[in-house]
DNA sequence: GGTCACGGTCTTGTATACAAGATGGTATTC
DNA sequence: GAATACCATCTTGTATACAAGACCGTGACC
């Protein structure tokens, strides 16, 4: 087994110096309110991880966080904890934290539980005596050509919103929530699918395909274009990422 | 849907009593050894949950918790953050955490992924080139009568590393973890099962017939009787624990 | 007698101070 | 010149002090 990893561990993101970071940056009276600090924290950090302001491999210490966000380090800390709980951030023994490196191997495995739940769930769908309304997404997905969307972002979204809506008609809130765990974690590489406008195209295809399959319950059709979408996907997806890395790296350096 | 639930939110467990409580006491030098506090309080809490000693339902604050550990409050709020995000316990903003009430809608829908992650690792184990080696299990599991053990508690030790190792032998450790959640959140319930040595048998009986099938490559015959062996030990958990609980509340009134 | 307002108390949320271990550079020694 | 021991510094781990919101009982008022 290969276990494929990019990411930086030579040096620190803006470590000390004085020029202003492109990450985090101070919380407003307004983002805390109604919330606590360390769910804002959280929430930020998660975006600043996504949005590669923070690239995996960065190291980074709980004091800049907090000078950063201009909060304690105490709600840091918790912010810190639930994102190094969810797979994004790592800790080393009094040596500071960092953001996981890309593991190639690692996503694997969870595309290939993607795949299980989500067979699982057209399974079920098709098996129910009769087939849970999917308006939304027909309305969606089904749209004509000239109404598809082609900013890559929202689509993204939607695309997340696709499957999970597919695991969501199951029933089953705890398969929802273990889905959407596994749908944060591959965001990272994920989301650059839809970078290219040739993808979005085919992803609205696809899933125009699986919704008909699964719309007039033929189960088979749907496995079968529901798994390939996926795999096609994760191909794609890996392809794009370790290019963008490499941009992302020439730039900082 | 019916949400079936169950706890006493009625009164907190010896809340400033004199009486010495029957859970958690304070932490020993050689406990907290190598392992940081917080991952002892963690450890310590999750034992008094499991054990009962802690009841659903029941209530209490960070306060208590530090006092009777020994500990600041610092580390008894990293571990119960740690449990909450696991499910097992439960924040009321500003007033305190309570122990969640078993729900046993949330139970259902706990075993019914594990019905889908097992019968998923039963497809893919029957679908390699070559089955891979469960020596161990069979060791376990094929051994002659009077091999067999009688006690409970270790019996639901075997009972859990049996279906997490069909999962690891799909060699995808990332459904291996997610199983693993999903065995701790059900274990308060699930070791109820063993209690009865006639259920004892009949684990056995199952895992021996469950583990032969795999071994010949039977598939369907497999999943048949992985599927209904997990429903049987579903309602038969659901009826000990209703009775339990009534004993315990009892005991503690 | 019932209802509403108010304040004390309790609880979590946050900030800060201190402790202990890990790292890396430097000086010393062979 | 290389290796090793040591110390300054940095980082997390833990304890404690303080702040803010929620709850509950009490008292006044209608």
């Amino acid at each position: 087994m290969v276990h494929f990893e990019c990411g930086r561990s030579d040096h620190a993101i803006l470590k000390g110096s004085g020029a202003m970071p492109t990450w985090i940056t101070p919380i407003s009276m307004k983002q805390s309110q109604k919330r606590n600090l360390a769910g804002t924290v959280y929430t930020r950090l998660k975006e600043d991880i996504f949005e590669f302001r923070l690239l995996p491999g960065d190291r980074f210490t709980e004091t800049e966080v907090a000078l950063r966000t201009g909060v304690s380090r105490t709600p840091v800390r918790e912010a810190l904890f639930r994102l190094a709980r969810e797979g994004h951030i790592e800790v080393v023994s009094r040596n500071g934290w960092h953001v996981k490196p890309l593991d190639f191997t690692l996503f694997d495995h969870l595309y290939d539980v993607r795949i299980v739940l989500e067979l699982a769930a057209i399974d079920r769908i098709c098996k129910m005596v009769e087939t849970p309304a999917l308006d939304e997404l027909e309305a969606i997905w089904l749209a004509p050509r000239d109404q598809r969307l082609r900013d890559g972002t929202p689509v993204a979204g939607l695309d997340e919103a696709f499957h999970e809506a597919l695991i969501a008609a199951t029933g089953n809130p705890e398969m929802v929530r273990i889905f959407h765990d596994i749908t944060e974690r591959i965001r990272i590489i994920r989301r650059l699918d839809f970078t290219q406008p040739a993808r979005i195209d085919q992803t609205y295809e696809e899933h125009a395909r699986i919704l008909k399959s699964i719309l007039s319950r033929k189960q088979d059709q749907a496995t079968l274009l529901l798994k390939t979408h996926i795999e096609i996907s994760k191909a794609e997806v890996k392809k794009i990422t370790l290019h963008r890395l490499y941009e992302a790296r020439a730039q900082s350096a």
